[in-house]
DNA sequence: GATTAGGCTGACAGCGCTGTCAAACTGGCG
DNA sequence: CGCCAGTTTGACAGCGCTGTCAGCCTAATC
């Protein structure tokens, strides 16, 4: 019952060590007759190698580190960003038998580049996966790039040349909502921004700008409010634009929660969606699809980005070769309930 | 540059690298004078133990990891109960400064088992917490006991004696959110109850006679509902419930997503939440706060769980006392607006 | 001063695998 | 048949740490 180690299994084929070895690392240069015995004496022995003498040996692990900044601090509770994260990359890992470490951390905090390093040189991962507002940060990245273990930054607002990043189109998806908003006759389009440690939701307010110039529509200033990707910040700007002598048509916010508590407060106001305003939103959080009326929305991909993200790891452990480049995966828009014709005579 | 070992460590501090060993794991017997040095030159290479290298000596990772049932399956995309789980976890893994390995697998497979075995010896974590419903599968259990390896159950429904479950008083506070409903002055009150893979689920349904019992109100069978967990299934369910001759005046679901859906279905009939309906929940998600009227739900305390798990687990392994018995970490009523008096004259 | 218990330290043998390199074998060709 | 290039195999030295055990040193005791 004791587990097999690599010596019983060479013992029972009746060939060296490093023969296993090679057969389990599907190694060329093994003849077919043996490479069967060897299958055979492994199925038979039920053995599965070690991963920390084999971590040892290679100088590193058949692991993927993904890490964002602790969302306990400051974001959100849903998470449903970091699930869906986790689900592209653990798809990228099943297949190739990768498993995944997660570590959140603060990005706020002091130490932050010694607590990386110590985390990388503790378990040698194949690869990290940095997410945003993470991979925006100077010291991150650098402390990562510095252990020499291969990085792909998720999202990042500022690709360098030497380096792999997977993004989306914030800013053309966001012109393409906006286009959609004015061609449905809304005139006074208000805007609510987001918090701008996600670089990339920054580019999301130059697309709505971008949507505005494109379809020819008038952008006025008082229409364009900060909030901080929360709930609340959506309910109370809400409260501030809806309650306006001219108040606008159509909301935008640059994310599902604030977006969320746009309908709320709408709501609350007695405002009917989308009869009298049409809100739209960012992200598709499963929110989305749960709130009445359903909002109209845009679907990061951010299951596809990490899955693209751990395969360029996995793919560069395997052969070698660096990463380099960049990869977008386009975003969709959701049209459902919350968006509609602009309100008549108005 | 190159990452020191512990052989540089005790060549600067003069001594043994057993000794430099026993500092870095706290060992006793080092006189204080030499524990200095050797931090001291600890603290001068910047040295960081190899984990892959202790692992092998020690024949375990400091590791734990996390299996729960693979949510793309079947589960709701919100993703709540994980991050939880998660996020209780790290807590624990943070100050022991252990890491997480997250490892969803699909319960209905029929390898589950050869899959957490092969998980077990490859990585051999310090131990195994296994979420529910996977916590109430006999097979799952057994190849994870089968191993050896340390795990605590969370919310299993059925503890054994000769093993460590962490679960909540499912029962007794839904007896405890009947009685508050009742004490309303509700008199038909419906029960959605959930899917019963997991165990503790259907606890809830059980709580739910309790209450009614307890408060010595009527129960109608007709008004017991089997719904499937799903926003969607909630939807239906109170649809059918609210076109009922002589409807309810609360619902009480067995989780938060199903009771959201009660709320958008009333919404839909225009029966106004909470004057004409009370409406319950259980979960306290992310949601519960953002739907309009704020939903009253039972708080399940799934982080504090899941950290209990790890914590024992991380003092187990440093003590190497064996897991036996179970804690209950109590939940809590939320109550909101979703809830109110029974409307008069009904 | 001799003896002894106990605190402190180090030598050394692995843990189970991979990488390197040399040996053995193969088949094709002159 | 001998030779060569290419293929297949194995011996062995680590990877960096922990566990075991023996030895040393100290101080307390008689």
């Amino acid at each position: 019952m004791a587990k097999a180690t690599i010596d019983d299994v060479a013992h029972l084929a009746g060939v060296s060590i490093k023969t296993v070895s090679r057969v389990v690392n599907r190694e060329p240069n093994v003849r077919e007759s043996t490479r069967a015995k060897v299958e055979e004496a492994i199925a038979k022995l039920n053995y599965r190698p070690n991963q920390s003498a084999r971590n040892l040996a290679s100088q590193h692990a058949r692991l993927i580190v993904l890490v964002y900044d602790d969302p306990s601090e400051y974001e959100l509770p849903s998470g449903g960003y970091i699930i869906k994260l986790q689900e592209g990359v653990l798809r990228a890992c099943r297949a190739a038998n990768y498993e995944l470490l997660i570590h959140p951390c603060a990005g706020s905090s002091r130490h932050i580049d010694d607590e990386l390093a110590s985390l990388i040189e503790q378990v040698r991962p194949a690869g990290m996966i940095v997410a945003a507002p993470l991979s925006n940060m100077p010291r991150v990245v650098r402390a990562i790039a510095q252990s020499g273990t291969p990085m792909v930054r998720l999202s990042p607002g500022d690709e360098k040349k030497d380096e792999y990043a997977v993004s989306t189109n914030d800013r053309e998806i966001c012109a393409a909502m906006t286009r959609h908003l004015v061609s449905l006759g809304h005139e006074r389009i208000a805007f609510i921004k987001g918090n701008t440690r996600h670089k990339a939701v920054g580019m999301r307010y130059e697309g709505f700008l971008d949507g505005l110039r494109e379809s020819g529509a008038m952008h006025d200033e008082d229409l364009v409010v900060q909030g901080d990707n929360s709930f609340g910040s959506g309910e109370e700007l809400a409260n501030e634009l809806l309650s306006m002598t001219s108040p606008p048509t159509a909301i935008f916010a640059a994310n599902d929660d604030m977006a969320v508590g746009v309908i709320r407060s709408a709501d609350r106001m007695g405002i009917r969606v989308p009869d009298e305003l049409s809100v739209a939103g960012f992200d598709d959080t499963a929110l989305a699809q749960q709130v009445y009326p359903t909002l109209t929305t845009i679907n990061q991909p951010l299951a596809e980005m990490a899955e693209q993200a751990a395969l360029a790891l996995i793919r560069s452990a395997g052969d070698g070769v660096e990463l380099r480049g960049s990869k977008v995966v386009p975003a969709a828009l959701e049209i459902r309930e919350s968006t509609g014709p602009a309100a008549d005579g108005k």
